[in-house]
RNA sequence: GGGCCGGUCGUCUAGCCUAGUAGGAUACGCCCUUGGCAUGGGUGAGAUCGUGGGUUCAAAUCCCACCCGGUCCA
């Protein structure tokens, strides 16, 4: 749906669509653009122009419009607590890691925290109505912003005011009320700074107006009423109208200190400890002047190149000033905004990697370094996070548990840096030493495969410019677009299914039959069949006799397909599930959370579930870790995990409101995503592990047995799998590997207790007996050599040796022929090397004889004849063939050969 | 999730397209050069060519699968 057309509608309707009582009892008045005809309401009647064309726009910096300061922190405190004490409940951030919503990687707005997808459609669950959030939100959309605009962060903390309009909440009214005192009472604005433009918003298939505030030309908040769906021409209320206003917290707190650029006063003492360090003078008029220059210039859309140019002439910055000053402090900024980013994103347990939101979090972590480097900073990572995580904690006290796994990931990955930095330098350096040109498709393959940046192979002067077709033939090459399918299983509106996995679960139980699809699709009034799910595969049964192949869950709806037939709708039949299959699938299940809980508490706060599969006698669990695993972490984890089977901990499962547990545990319970409803079953090893999960699991840890984990691999960057086997499946593979050293101990001769000194003997014995023969080879071969030109017979101007071998191989006459040439330089050399059912020809020509008769050529006259071919140059040939019954002739054939004839 | 690149003596690599004795550099051992060092010269040892299949008389080289690593994009 195009924004503009329902922007207009909206906009031909104001007083429907977005005259608030707020305007008329302040006496706010409506006005239209005379530069660009945007509506927007104000007070101060004289204003004629919108705040994207004011003269004053960004005339805060240097000159707060409000008499209060408050830096980021105190900025949440005030509008922690004017929203409070308004009725609003103040609800703690949601990760930045959106564990819920699959076509997100990380949460970009404070209104994804209460969206969850049901199928195609979007639903809200609000925790509290209203409440506000300070949820850090991730964005790299304007990564290349970041540093240089004084207002844009690659994270940053969106105040987020939700309500749902109902007996609790509010609606328009109330809402642009709040956010109106909130500027004005709270943070002490003047009533007139505050302009409120006409905006509409759409999305997810709903839509809505929307009032933007600005104050002096910034934007600090859009106020979204999310209330229609469906067409422009035909539309529908919503039955779940929601306000959704997002603010923008650094903003909050620039706007009241002033400071040059947002990033100052929002990084606590961070940006202060930097200038120091590196002897940045920043209270200069100059600079203030040059960011709001780049504030305003910004605004025309130009890019950033020819915006940092204007603002610098404006600000009467010359080059060397850039170099000096701005250049080094977009750099502080730069560093400052994006291992803030990373606190958040590694503590909420994303990794740096190749894949996925990953790779936004290693290339935002090689900007910072790569930063560093360029102005030679020798900068303390640990102590720049000590810091952001000092200031941060009062907002956000759960970083504090994971201060020192963040600085662990990021050690790991500035290692990598350095030998990626190594890497290059390499690869450069042998490009170098080639000296040859390269062509726009090498930089192209060079950046793509090796990360090898154009600009790097300028510094290093391998190429002097960057050719002008580079960028676009990149972007050329990132196009595509893929499609994705869906399969969707009719099923009428059968009514939801009684679960009783979830209550007695019967193994055995009778039901009726609801309906039938395409002759193999069962839907029961009842079921204890548990349907595939959350990586736990379905139950397998009979109903009514017909075997249950496949159990899937629609919505509330169990489908059962069955093979070989299928009962008749409305009839009553017996049903049984496959109980040895459940029991092994059961525990497998019991044991993934048991083994994630065990990875995470022996390898660090990192450590989520990925995705798991538990099969009967097979499952696995991948988990997110930045290295491959070592056998004794391995070891470590199976330990861990046997020591709580061997606690026998009691597993309990309960139902909560989904909002009472995210709070009493933590988002840890979405392990293997949210789960969209209402109520969570969250299942509880008491002390071990919590997680909302709907699977089946057994009373109490004990009854797993034995976990045992049979294989780790690497599948990803950043993700490592781990199969495992547990209970009796467990106890089979242990038998099943102690059968396979048993045998392996016969064939040696060996004892179960020396198998390992044995088996080094074997591989040594192997290897010495190679080189023996080497040396003997060596050793014998000039004197076998001698033999062979005395054994040679006389053919008119040239001696040939021929013989069939069936003892030594290929490698013994390949030394002997180039010596036996050495010798006599009329010598053509030619051994016929019967190997494994196949004849192998070796042929040399002395330098004298290679006139007479070539090598390459002897070796193809003599391969013919043994029914197959071969070549070579004319002093050495070799070839072959399988025709052993023609040995003889091959002999001869040699020797016609040479003869010429 | 999609794409691309790489894996050859301890290390860095050539060879791969176009199949035919795996070559070099560096480090290492020994010998010589030197008062010593820097150096130079000679010589020796060092590689299951990532793994497993296939094609072929013959595979580092061609094909397939897998493993390991790197890298770009959304």
């Amino acid at each position: 749906m195009d924004k503009d057309q329902i922007l207009a509608k909206f906009s031909s309707e104001p007083d429907r669509y977005y005259r608030v009582a707020l305007f008329e009892s302040e006496g706010f008045k409506r006005k239209s653009c005379s530069k660009c005809g945007r509506f927007f309401w104000v007070l101060d009647d004289s204003k004629n122009v919108c705040p994207d064309h004011i003269d004053n726009s960004y005339s805060f910096i240097g000159d707060p419009p409000t008499k209060k300061r408050f830096d980021y922190t105190q900025s949440w405190k005030e509008v922690e607590s004017f929203f409070t004490s308004n009725g609003h409940k103040s609800v703690s951030r949601y990760p930045v890691v959106c564990r819920w919503r699959d076509d997100l990687y990380f949460t970009i707005a404070s209104i994804v925290d209460f969206q969850r997808v049901m199928g195609s459609k979007v639903v809200f669950e609000f925790p509290a109505n209203p409440l506000v959030v300070p949820q850090t939100c991730l964005r790299f959309k304007d990564i290349e912003n970041v540093g240089v605009t004084g207002r844009h962060f690659s994270s940053f903390c969106m105040i987020g005011q939700h309500s749902i309009p109902n007996s609790q909440g509010y609606w328009k009214d109330r809402c642009v009320e709040l956010d109106f005192k909130l500027l004005t009472e709270r943070f002490g604005i003047r009533k007139e700074e505050v302009v409120f433009v006409e905006d509409v918003w759409a999305g997810g298939g709903s839509f809505g107006s929307s009032l933007e505030y600005f104050v002096r030309g910034l934007e600090l908040g859009n106020a979204v009423f999310t209330e229609f769906q469906g067409e422009l021409e035909n539309y529908t209320v919503l039955d779940q109208k929601i306000i959704d206003m997002g603010a923008g917290l650094e903003r909050f707190a620039w706007i009241t200190m002033g400071t040059p650029t947002a990033y100052d006063c929002c990084f606590g003492p961070i940006t202060k400890y930097l200038t120091d360090r590196v002897g940045i003078d920043t209270g200069s008029d100059a600079i203030s002047k040059y960011f709001m220059a780049i504030a305003r210039t910004l605004a025309d859309s130009e890019d950033l190149t020819a915006a940092r140019k204007r603002a610098a002439s404006l600000a009467g910055i010359d080059d060397a000033g850039m170099e000096k000053t701005v250049s080094p402090l977009e750099g502080i900024y730069l560093i400052s905004d994006h291992l803030r980013t990373l606190v958040f994103a590694i503590s909420d347990g994303a990794l740096p990697s190749n894949v996925g939101g990953g790779y936004n979090l290693r290339m935002i972590l090689r900007r910072t370094l790569a930063t560093m480097d360029r102005f030679g900073w020798d900068l303390d990572l640990d102590h720049l996070v000590d810091l952001h995580v000092d200031y941060l904690r009062s907002t956000y006290p759960e970083l504090e548990g994971t201060r020192n796994d963040v600085k662990k990931i990021l050690g790991i990955e500035k290692e990598r840096y350095k030998e990626s930095r190594v890497r290059m330098a390499n690869i450069a350096n042998t490009i170098k030493g080639q000296n040859k040109k390269l062509s726009v498709d090498d930089l192209i393959r060079l950046y793509e495969s090796d990360g090898i940046t154009p600009d790097f192979l300028k510094e290093t002067a391998i190429i002097t410019e960057i050719p002008a077709t580079f960028y676009e033939r990149l972007s050329d090459l990132h196009q595509s677009e893929k499609a994705e399918k869906a399969v969707h299983l009719d099923l009428g509106n059968a009514p939801d299914t009684d679960l009783m996995y979830y209550s007695d679960d019967p193994h055995e139980f009778d039901a009726r039959v609801l309906r039938v699809t395409d002759g193999k699709y069962v839907v029961l009034d009842r079921t204890s069949f548990y349907p595939r799910g959350g990586g736990q595969e379905p139950d397998h049964g009979r109903i009514s006799g017909f075997d249950v192949v496949d159990v899937t869950k629609h919505g509330n709806v169990v489908v059962h397909e069955t093979r070989g037939g299928a009962p008749r709708e409305g009839e009553t039949v017996k049903c049984a599930i496959d109980v040895a299959r459940r029991l092994g699938i059961t525990r497998n299940h019991t044991s993934t959370h048991v083994i994630n809980a065990s990875a995470r508490n022996t390898l660090g706060s990192w450590i989520w579930q990925h995705s798991a599969f538990k099969e009967k006698d097979y499952a696995r669990l991948d988990i997110t870790h930045h290295s491959n695993l070592t056998e004794e972490e391995i070891t470590r984890i199976e330990d861990f995990a046997n020591s709580a089977i061997r606690r026998d901990m009691p597993v309990s499962i309960n139902e909560f409101e989904r909002g009472d547990a995210e709070q009493k545990y933590g988002f840890r319970i979405y392990q293997g995503g949210v789960v969209p409803v209402k109520l969570v079953r969250i299942v509880n090893i008491d002390g071990l592990d919590v997680e909302a999960c709907g699977g089946t699991h057994v009373k109490k840890t004990g009854e797993l047995g034995l976990i045992k984990i049979t294989k780790s691999e690497r599948i990803q960057d950043g993700v490592v799998r781990l199969e495992f086997v547990s209970g009796e499946a467990a106890l089979k593979y242990t038998q099943d590997q102690d059968r396979k050293i048993s045998q392996i101990v016969r064939s040696l001769g060996s004892s179960k207790e020396k198998v390992l000194e044995s088996f080094d003997h074997v591989v040594r014995d192997g290897e010495d007996a190679k080189k023996k023969l080497k040396q003997v080879i060596k050793r014998t071969c000039e004197s076998s050599a001698g033999d062979a030109v005395a054994e040679a017979k006389q053919l008119g101007p040239v001696k040939l040796y021929s013989v069939v071998e069936e003892e030594l191989d290929d490698e013994y006459h390949i030394a002997v022929g180039e010596q036996a040439v050495k010798i006599d330089k009329s010598l053509i050399y030619c051994a016929l090397v019967v190997k494994n059912g196949s004849i192998k020809i070796i042929a040399f020509s002395g330098p004298d004889a290679v006139k007479t008769k070539k090598a390459g050529d002897l070796v193809r006259d003599v391969a013919k004849v043994l029914g197959g071919s071969g070549g070579g140059r004319d002093s050495f040939g070799q070839g072959g063939g399988k025709d052993m019954a023609r040995i003889k002739d091959a002999l001869l054939a040699a020797e016609q050969s040479v003869l010429g004839k």
